[in-house]
DNA sequence: GTAAAAAGTTAGACATGGCTAACTTATCTA
DNA sequence: TAGATAAGTTAGCCATGTCTAACTTTTTAC
């Protein structure tokens, strides 16, 4: 869960300029009580910080998480598309495939794509 | 859950001739009740059949299930190992990500195997 | 500047999947 | 065949992550 939510702030805050609930919500597909108790969770395992009715921001820790899931993330959408798979299929799998691919997997997907 | 139940009890059928709690909650890494209550909801999804303090067995769409996730589990594995993981990191990786793995995906999977 | 709309929160429920402690049943062994 | 050991279950707890309904705060539009 935290993987995928510091994720998206970072890419909201990015494309958007800042992180709301109501973005997030949308983006992952679930009601906003569900974010507000989530990014309460975030705040307590300190990924996040922030005040009730503002916007979300990563902490230090937040955001060097936040970098190692997007590149992750990129690189297994860039693998699984490398094996021709439409990018539809290639994103859902990714999304949920990322939590589970180990350092020593990542690096066999790069070094795939680099010698291609 | 289920999908590593069914995959785990068709195997300790195939290769011990019954499958029991005791092993089950030895190769999953969870305790005894942990594997009651989950072969409770396997039961009741209709994917095992089982008396109390007996062997436990699959049901015709069980062992479908089952069939499909081995199969698959064995070309997530044999995939990672074609791109030079180590077995040990396969294994593991390939317990997570084969949950995540669309039929898309298998079969690009599988062609890149054969063409090699 | 107020009223309506949108965004966010709180409370309380539920399902899943873990655990320990205590108990029951089955199996083994002397 | 009893007694000890192993296996399995039950009860009750906890954390995670989801939801709806109701409420509060903020933002927008007039
Ligand atoms: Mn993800
Ligand atoms: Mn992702
Ligand atoms: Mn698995
Ligand atoms: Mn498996």
């Amino acid at each position: 869960m935290a993987e995928d939510y510091v994720e998206l702030i970072a890419e909201l805050i990015e494309t958007r300029g800042e992180a709301r609930p109501v973005e997030i919500a949308e983006r992952l597909g679930v009601k906003p009580p569900t974010v507000t108790k989530n990014i309460s969770r975030l705040k307590a395992a300190g990924l996040v910080r922030r005040e009730p009715y503002r916007a979300i921001f990563l902490t230090d820790a937040g955001q060097d998480l936040a970098e190692i899931c997007r590149r992750r993330h990129r690189v297994v959408v860039a693998f699984l598309l490398s094996l021709g798979i439409d990018e539809e299929t290639a994103e859902r799998d990714a999304e949920g495939i990322e939590h589970h691919v180990s350092g020593t997997t990542l690096e066999a997907f790069e070094r795939r794509l680099n010698q291609k």
